[in-house]
DNA sequence: CTCCGATTCTACACAGCGCAGATTTTTCTC
DNA sequence: GAGAAAAATCTGCGCTGTGTAGAATCGGAG
């Protein structure tokens, strides 16, 4: 009855077969950008890794595991260059808007596959969704932060920090999203077009402005 | 190689199967509320519209046309529901903005998991993902009006209406989303604070307030 | 050299899709 | 309302790709 996940299990123990692991992983970024997920088989992956089919499923339970655990290890990443800086009290509300906005746009441009995959498989596979919902929660907390020291009024009403901070987190979500799903991906563009929202959402009317 | 797509054909002639085809998405949506896409297997519905596994692909290529066809037939009737008004020229920005955001979240009240079923196989089935991104095109362009008549710059730089109304729509269309995906949705939350941040982004700071 | 866990491989069973071809039911024409 | 064409339906096959089982190999400790 109870379904067995994970594999056989393997978590601790520093073997040598954590190379595999992480060959796995590279692979399977790599194919992913060439492919993309449906046309990606587990057997290309586990040939790329240099193990047969079957080996892979030692490593990881589902070809759904492989991609979570890779979206997993790109927001972690994520998370710790985008929310840092913007979560320090004495940071400028416009810099901790703009700093990061701009990371996460960097992670776009970097690891966009990874990204977008994440993005379009969250419903698809609930364990990416709930990666990527606790992502965006822990930046919806620190912007919130942000809001609050730009005046925004605390509280947990649908006009106040929280909620404003959540709705125009996911809006930034999407509009990088769609950004850098376009043939010719423009992130530049979108980026300004967010900094503006969230600028005029605080209420301060000062630009973006000077630049080109 | 040309690979042969809606089934055999059927298009017009007032045929009797029309019926079937009408069941089949009857069907559809009621299997998805109940299991969702993927446990929705061919045969129930196939079953459910009282023909067999077979005779189904008669009327639809695969079960992704068939979702396509659902998902086209409720954008249809949300484009229709909601755009309409707020394209016109004399009606009040702040009341096209509420009465968009208001009819889009009724949509999604009374056809939730087709809404959800649709973004969230937006990408997997990329017919649907154009149907979407057709039908925020067209709130896209119907809200630029809008916004233009409330004062926000005309043009197609970055800051300018198309921009922010394109950014706005796809917030929009995210934070319902989230709310109706919620245990306990609760979409009056999520249409407060839309509002209030497109009433934000164009300026004139006035309520929401005057219920009734 | 032997044992044990870590790793790997080969082979199998299965679910669900889409298609082929035969068959039955409608619809149309006279 | 008989007969033919078109529409609608059925049964059964074959395929792809997954996940699993169980056997074989490797590598270091004793």
């Amino acid at each position: 009855m109870a379904t067995e996940r994970t594999a056989r299990r393997r978590r601790d123990t520093p073997r040598k077969g954590d190379l595999r692991e992480q060959a796995i992983l590279r692979t399977t970024e790599q194919l992913l950008e060439r492919d993309g997920v449906e046309p990606m088989t587990v057997e290309a992956i586990a040939k790329g890794a240099g193990i047969s089919r079957g080996s892979l499923y030692f490593y990881f339970g589902s070809k759904q595991e492989v991609l979570t655990a890779l979206v997993a290890r790109t927001l972690d990443t994520l998370t710790q260059d985008a929310t840092v800086f913007p979560d320090d009290e004495t940071t400028p509300p416009h810099q901790a808007i703009e700093h990061a906005i701009d990371r996460t746009a960097d992670m776009w441009r970097r690891h966009g596959r990874v990204m977008r995959t994440a993005v379009d498989y969250a419903a698809v596979i609930p364990e990416i969704g709930d990666l990527w919902t606790a992502t965006v929660a822990t930046f919806t907390e620190v912007m919130t932060g942000v809001l609050v020291r730009a005046g925004v009024p605390e509280g947990d009403g649908p006009a106040d920090a929280t909620a404003l901070a959540h709705t125009l987190c996911w809006m930034t979500e999407r509009a990088l999203y769609q950004a850098a799903s376009q043939p010719v991906p423009d992130l530049a563009r979108a980026i300004t077009t967010c900094t503006e929202i969230w600028f005029r959402v605080i209420g301060h009317r000062d630009g973006t402005g000077s630049g080109g």
